[in-house]
DNA sequence: TTTTATCTACCTGCCACTTGGTAGGCAACT
DNA sequence: AGTTGCCTACCAAGTGGCAGGTAGATAAAA
């Protein structure tokens, strides 16, 4: 296997990232956990910005195609819109993580610039998923859908901010049924 | 006078964490910031953790202060609750900031007990205002204002937070204006 | 078929720098 | 005389990153 030990660096990354954002990326603990020296991630991502911006774009990338799937499988925009929140659920779950992009959207000021777009990626991708979704699903016109999408978006990113913030899963799962109450999400 | 020095820390500190977080938070920066030497720092602060615990503190007697504050001069809770936004808003009117709470609330597996205790205790104040507000503008049953206040908090942090990461103060706007749209908040 | 060269993927060892924290002193005020 | 408030000087641990080496695979040249 050529890209093993790469795949590996970027799931441990991934997973560290998660709980202590980019500033908690270090290359000795990372090299511990895949069971190398920390000069060798220095072969595979030159710089920790390197290393930052690949484990973001491949962050966006799983999600893009999990997103996609989803679609594709239920063919049900509705049902979709109602799984959406349990993308989000899933990083509580493992260990009372949180969205990748979410941390490193809070640490924006310190992120090398390759690392902010990929980040930015994130939000782009989920929101024109769930634009399109919205707009199948005849839940709003297609410009409506757009504005609305960002508010869901940012909603659900805030919920499990709170949740994190309590090591609380319920309270993530009420602030979603909150939602549906309000309307922001369709009931 | 005496505490000058430890109100200077506080504020420099209060700036720092909002755009960098508990973990950048350094004495050196802050000591060349306030103007004494690094070392000095910890005459008013013992460690890191106490610190960080007495700005979080600050930070939430400070917002507990001015909500009740708002209250007590409009006397108008549908007034109050439209206002609420702004005080989120400033942070990012200043600098791009973010609320330190919600900062602090991503590092939540890096913070001490006791600076976590005052990171959830900004959440309670936020979500009791919120809720004693809600319910005399009779929007809510006491139970209800109760979700329904931990709902728009959560939403808000997460608008804040998008818009943070995208250096885009009317993109704030805009999630709010959806926010009272989608019926989170009373247009 | 042996030799030479190149590439991959990793290693050891080091460097300059930053981190939170400590020890001890000193001058002013009470 | 004792307390307050700050200082200088230092430390051990950790940081990202770099220079240089090496074992093994591949492949072209002799």
């Amino acid at each position: 296997m050529s890209s093993s030990a790469r795949e590996a660096i970027l799931a441990a990354a991934k997973r560290t990232a998660q709980a202590h954002g980019y500033g908690g990326l270090n290359f000795r603990d990372l090299a511990a956990e895949v069971g190398i020296k920390a000069a060798s991630i220095h072969y595979h991502f030159p710089s920790k910005a390197d290393l930052g911006a690949a484990v973001a774009r491949r962050y966006w990338e799983d999600t893009a195609a999990a997103l996609e799937a989803m679609l594709a499988e239920t063919q049900d925009p509705l049902r979709c819109l109602h799984r959406y929140p349990d993308v989000f659920r899933k990083a509580l779950e493992n260990g009372n993580r949180m969205c990748l992009c979410s941390f490193m959207a809070a640490e924006h000021d310190d992120l090398p610039d390759a690392v902010k777009r990929e980040v930015q990626a994130f939000a782009d991708v989920n929101v024109a998923w769930l634009s399109k979704v919205l707009s199948a699903a005849a839940l709003a016109g297609s410009e409506e859908s757009d504005r609305r999408a960002r508010a869901i978006f940012a909603a659900i990113a805030g919920a499990q901010l709170l949740a994190r913030s309590r090591s609380d899963l319920s309270l993530y799962d009420a602030l979603i049924d909150s939602y549906r109450a309000a309307g922001l999400l369709p009931a």
